[in-house]
RNA sequence: GCGCCCGUAGCUCAGCUGGAUAGAGCACUAGACUUCGAAUCUAGGGGUCGGGAGUUCGAAUCUCUCCGGGCGCGCCA
């Protein structure tokens, strides 16, 4: 139950009579207009801007903005949900709701229970709808970085399941580029460790990570001695083929770690050597048949000279058509596939494979590769199929306000399993959400294990262990009351005349706002502030039963407003509970 | 040189797709525990929203332009 939404279709009623009246024009656009928490609440529960946004349109019939409020505020106040409906400043409509209103909320939080902030069937056009994220070469394992983009991805694919869209968890495995050749060799080296020869110092060029001393003893297993002092040419294929399934495994394991299990792995080799044929071909034939494709020369980049710059003609794609830059390459001079070309065949088969919506999670330093993309996508679905791209920004790893050294090339590198295992997965996903996607992340180690409201994630869990707490402490004091859910649904809601519960309520009834706003915008901070807020009211209104007993959630004397309040306080465990499902973050029945 | 992102309180950050007097936490100051867990809460000070111009009823939000920081700029992924 969104009563945000609800208003904003009885105001669209309102005007559309107002439109058959010949006062307004019949193709009004009604998605312009908004009906929001006013910012004040002495304001009241809800304030609309309709009047202001369709002044224009209005002109011929109502002199001003304020012209028109007034007699959608007057139409208003014959609806029986509003209390008072008056017009403000240049033209707001501020509607003051009848508390059985907020009551009807309530009832719906208890009968809906995790349920309750899923947009209502028709609120919102349900999509197909792919969601790549990670996507980290399998090279090695992940670092922290990688980590935001898995709980981002992972996150926002349930924000948007939640929302009401069907959603596929896609891992995009760059398996058929130079690197995976690179960890071949690497892997290779410690193979002939794991046969006993003395390799001394990993050259330059190789990955020189521990890891890969395990991988070494897995390919003496599987294969024995049979590579030892053999070319590179017998035995590159099977180690790379072992070595790219082993960090792969590893891979998964760390996000298993995180919580994130993805639906599809892609395989970048799958494009080429597929059963399918030639994906790329396929894919550069297509733009070529759009005459999006042809041979041309590019101007040396400006910025880094490049030394070994050769003028040459090459195979383009046009996604200057699309606002992009430059036109950019799809073959190598070694007459190979690019990068590029190989992610628009990738992306032509998620647009094959019928997705409306495509959502692609990467590092921030790929930005410079998003208008490309976007035209590649444009160009190949007839604009039909929407890419948004989302960067993630880096993370700065701290310990106690002093950033964690990192130094590379020793391999010596924190890794995201080290800090889910130092702080536990709760704080790395809650702390990773508590921040814009495109904000960059400083992550305390040493704060987030904190139990002080310092620590976002301690703070909400332990408003939701605080319900629970309530809850039992219900049990006890009232050991033959009915504490069901439906028995909190039948309550004379009523009761709930303080400020500080009405306050609560109207959080609560925010949340289906708050959640529709947030897939809509592919944002899951939003949920994770929103979250905040909620507690933060919780706390402040628990603290006032200190100084007046009788606001006390639990009271003795008084069963019917014990029961009352239950229902307000299961309301919000179960906003809680919904939304830290929706950030894959637990929630605890207690913080001990 | 060009493109993208960022710039909001001393610090870390929100700001609900253009709304009303710009918010929260930390830090600082002063308070509240025989409490349904004080692991919490209350109050106070603190701002030319990087600068300037524009768009309009209205701008932290949109446009332009400077300043500052980050990322990127054939054949890496």
């Amino acid at each position: 139950m969104n009563i945000f939404a609800e208003f904003h279709g009885r105001i669209a009623k309102i005007l559309a009579k107002i439109a058959a009246s010949g006062r307004l024009p019949e193709d009004l656009d009604l998605g312009r207009f908004v009906v929001e928490p006013p910012r004040d609440v002495s304001h009241g529960d809800l304030a609309s801007n309709a009047a202001m946004v369709l002044a224009k349109e209005a002109k011929p019939s109502f002199a001003s903005p304020r012209a028109l409020a007034v007699e959608i505020a007057a139409a208003l106040a014959e609806d029986e949900d509003v209390e008072t409906a008056e017009v403000a400043g240049p033209g707001f409509i501020n509607i003051r709701l009848r508390p059985s209103v907020f009551a009807r909320v309530l009832r719906a939080a208890l009968a809906q229970g995790r349920d309750f902030g899923r947009p209502a069937p028709g609120r919102i056009v349900p999509r197909k709808i792919d969601v790549e994220f990670v996507s980290a070469n399998p090279t090695g394992p992940m670092h922290v970085g990688h980590g935001r983009g898995a709980v981002f991805g992972d996150a926002l694919a349930n924000l948007l399941a939640f929302a009401g869209h069907e959603v596929t968890r896609e891992y995009y495995i760059n398996d058929a580029g130079a690197q995976v050749d690179v960890l071949a060799r690497s892997a290779y080296l410690r193979y002939l460790e794991a046969l006993g020869e003395p390799i001394g110092e990993i050259p330059e060029g190789l990955y020189p990570g521990a890891y890969l001393q395990g991988v070494g003893v897995g390919l003496v297993d599987t294969h024995g001695e049979k590579f030892a002092g053999r070319p590179e040419a017998e035995w590159l294929a099977p180690v790379r083929a072992f070595a790219i399934d082993a960090m792969m495994a590893m891979i998964r394991a760390d996000l298993a770690a995180l919580r994130i299990t993805h639906d599809v792995f892609f395989s970048e080799q799958f494009l080429t050597r597929g059963g399918e044929g030639d994906l790329v071909a396929a894919a550069i034939a297509e733009l070529e048949r759009r005459g999006l494709v042809h041979r041309g020369r590019l101007p040396p980049p400006k910025g880094q000279p490049i030394e070994d710059w050769e003028d040459r003609e090459q195979l383009l794609f046009r996604s200057t058509d699309f606002g992009d830059d430059v036109d950019r390459p799809l073959m190598k001079s070694d007459g190979s596939y690019t990068y590029f070309a190989a992610d628009i065949a990738y992306h032509k088969t998620k647009i094959d494979r019928g997705y409306g919506v495509l959502i692609d999670v990467w590092g921030a330093d790929h930005g410079g590769y998003v208008k490309r993309m976007r035209a590649a996508v444009e160009a190949l679905s007839d604009a039909r199929t929407e890419l948004d791209v989302k960067l993630c920004q880096l993370v700065k790893l701290m310990r106690g306000g002093e950033p964690v050294k990192m130094s590379k090339r020793a391999g010596e590198f924190v890794t995201l399993r080290d800090v889910v295992d130092e702080v536990g997965v709760d704080a790395v996903r809650f702390i990773m959400l508590f921040r814009k996607n495109d904000a960059t992340l400083e992550f305390d180690l040493g704060k987030v294990i904190e139990q002080s409201k310092d620590n976002p994630v301690f703070y909400v869990q332990y408003a939701y262990a605080r319900t629970q707490s309530v809850l039992r402490q219900a049990a006890l004091a009232f050991p033959d009351m009915d504490l069901s859910a439906d028995a909190f649904a039948r309550a004379d809601l009523g009761l709930l005349e303080d400020e500080g519960e009405a306050e609560l309520i109207k959080i609560v009834a925010q949340f289906p706002r708050v959640v529709e706003a947030a897939a809509e915008a592919h944002e899951p901070h939003r949920i994770a502030f929103y979250l905040h807020d909620l507690a933060s009211s919780f706390h402040a209104h628990w603290n006032r039963g200190k100084d007046r007993p009788q606001l006390r959630f639990v009271n003795e004397e008084r069963a019917s407003f014990t029961i009352a309040r239950l229902a307000l306080v299961t309301a919000l465990a179960t906003v809680l509970g919904a939304g830290l499902a929706i950030l894959g973050v637990e929630a605890p029945d207690e913080m001990r």
